[in-house]
DNA sequence: TCAAATTTTTACCATTTGGTAAAGTCACGA
DNA sequence: TCGTGACTTTACCAAATGGTAAAAATTTGA
C-alpha cells in the first residue's frame, strides 16, 4: 500500500531536496512564482535542471511544497496565544513573536506575502481550512477577554491584521526601510514602537 | 531640439497609451514583472501585441512609466501631512488619506509591493530621491509635535512605518481578508479600527 | 566484490516570450 | 479626392523556458 507522504529513503535525497528548496525560497520569494525559472533555482542549488527535476515533479509542485511547509511555521505564533493567560501580556508576546518571525525569516514572508497578493491561487485552499478556523477561535478568545474588562474593547479581528501587517512590513517591505532609515538597525525600535503602540492600544 | 518629455500628439496616441497603462497595471499587479507578459497585456487592452510595442519600445518601459506615475500618487497624501496643523488630527487625517487611497487603489498599491519586496530594482532611484528626502522632513516635524508637547512621544520613523502598513495591508491582503471576514465590508471597521489606534497613541 | 538501484549528466524538444520587418489600412488637411 | 503621415496587422524570429529520454556515473546492499 503506497503512502500518501512518500517517505525520503536515502540521506541524499534528503540533503538535495532541502537544496532544492532554499534555492527556490531564494527564487521564488524574489521573483514571484511567474518570474521565477527553473535555471535560476538549479543554478542557486548547484544543481542542473533535470536533476532538479528527479527530486520534484516539476516547479508547481516545488512552489507547492515550499507554500505547505511555510503554513504550519506561519500559523504557529498564533497556535501559541494562549486564552488561560494575561490577555495584554499574551497579545504583547504575540506581536514579539511575529516581529522576530519577520526579522528571522523575511524570505518565507515575502513568499508568503507575493501569494497572497497574486490572490491567493495556491494558498486559498488552506488559508479557508487552516488559518480561518483559528482565525475565528482567536478572535472570539479575545472578545471574551473584552468581555471581561481584562482588554480595552478593540476590533478582534482588525487588531490581528494590524499585528501582521506591522510585523510583516520589516521583512516584505526591507528594501524600502533601508533606503530611508540607512545605517540603523531598525530591529530593537520597531520592537520599542510596537509594544508602546500595543500595550497603549490594549490596556483597558 | 526633441523635448525629453515628447508630447503625446494624438486623440489616439494618448487613448491607447492609457488602455495600455491601465491593462498593465491589472497584469503586473497580478503576476509581478517578471510573471506578466505583452501577450496578456495586450490581450487585457485588447491590442495587438505588436500595437503595443508601436506606443512603448518594450515591456520594461511600461513598467517603469507605471512605477514613475505611480510615485507621485504615492508621495501625495504625505506631501500634504501639514506641519502648521494640529499634530494629532493631521496624522489621523493622514492614515484616513491612506486608507482611501488602499481601498480605492488596490492594483497600484499592489504593484508597488512587488515592486519593493523584489528589492526595488527600479524605484530604488526614486526612493532615495524623493521618498528619503520627504520622510526625512515630516519625521523631523513630528519630532517637533512631540518636544512642544503636543503630540505623545512616539518614534516618527516607525509610526510612519506602522501607518504604511496597517493601511497597504487592505490593498496587498485583500485576498487573505476576504477569506477571513467573508462577506462582511472591512472598510468602516478598519477606518474605525485605525482611528482608535492612532488617536490613542498620538494623544499626549 | 559485483550486480541492482539510485543519482547525475548529456542531448534534446515543444512552447512561450519579447521583439521586429514590412505590408496594409485609416484619418485628415490641402 | 487624394497624398501623406499615423496607426494596425500579418508573418515572422531568436532566445528562453518547462520538461523529457536515455545514457553514464555513482552508491548501496548482499
Amino acid at each position: 500500500m503506497p503512502q500518501t507522504t512518500p517517505k525520503k529513503k536515502s540521506r541524499i535525497q534528503t540533503r538535495n531536496r532541502h537544496l532544492i528548496l532554499d534555492a527556490a525560497l531564494d527564487v521564488f520569494s524574489r521573483d514571484g512564482f511567474g518570474g521565477a525559472t527553473l535555471d535560476a533555482i538549479a543554478r542557486t542549488a548547484g544543481l542542473s535542471k533535470p536533476n532538479l527535476l528527479y527530486y520534484f515533479d516539476g516547479k508547481t509542485e516545488i512552489y507547492v511544497t515550499l507554500l505547505s511547509q511555510l503554513m504550519e511555521t506561519w500559523l504557529d505564533p498564533l497556535v501559541e496565544l494562549d486564552s488561560n493567560g494575561d490577555p495584554v501580556e499574551e497579545l504583547l508576546g504575540y506581536v514579539r513573536r511575529k516581529l522576530d518571525m519577520s526579522m528571522d525569516l523575511p524570505r518565507e514572508s515575502r513568499l508568503f506575502a507575493g501569494e497572497i497578493i497574486k490572490g491567493a491561487p495556491q494558498m486559498k485552499p488552506r488559508l479557508e481550512s487552516d488559518l480561518k478556523p483559528l482565525f475565528d477561535e482567536k478572535c472570539a478568545a479575545i472578545q471574551v477577554w473584552i468581555n471581561e474588562g481584562r482588554l480595552a474593547p478593540v476590533d478582534p479581528a482588525h487588531l490581528l491584521f494590524s499585528i501582521w501587517s506591522t510585523t510583516q512590513h520589516y521583512a516584505d517591505f526591507e528594501a524600502q526601510i533601508a533606503v530611508l532609515l540607512e545605517g540603523s538597525a531598525a530591529t530593537p525600535r520597531a520592537a520599542r514602537h510596537l509594544e508602546q503602540m500595543y500595550r497603549q492600544l490594549l490596556t483597558p
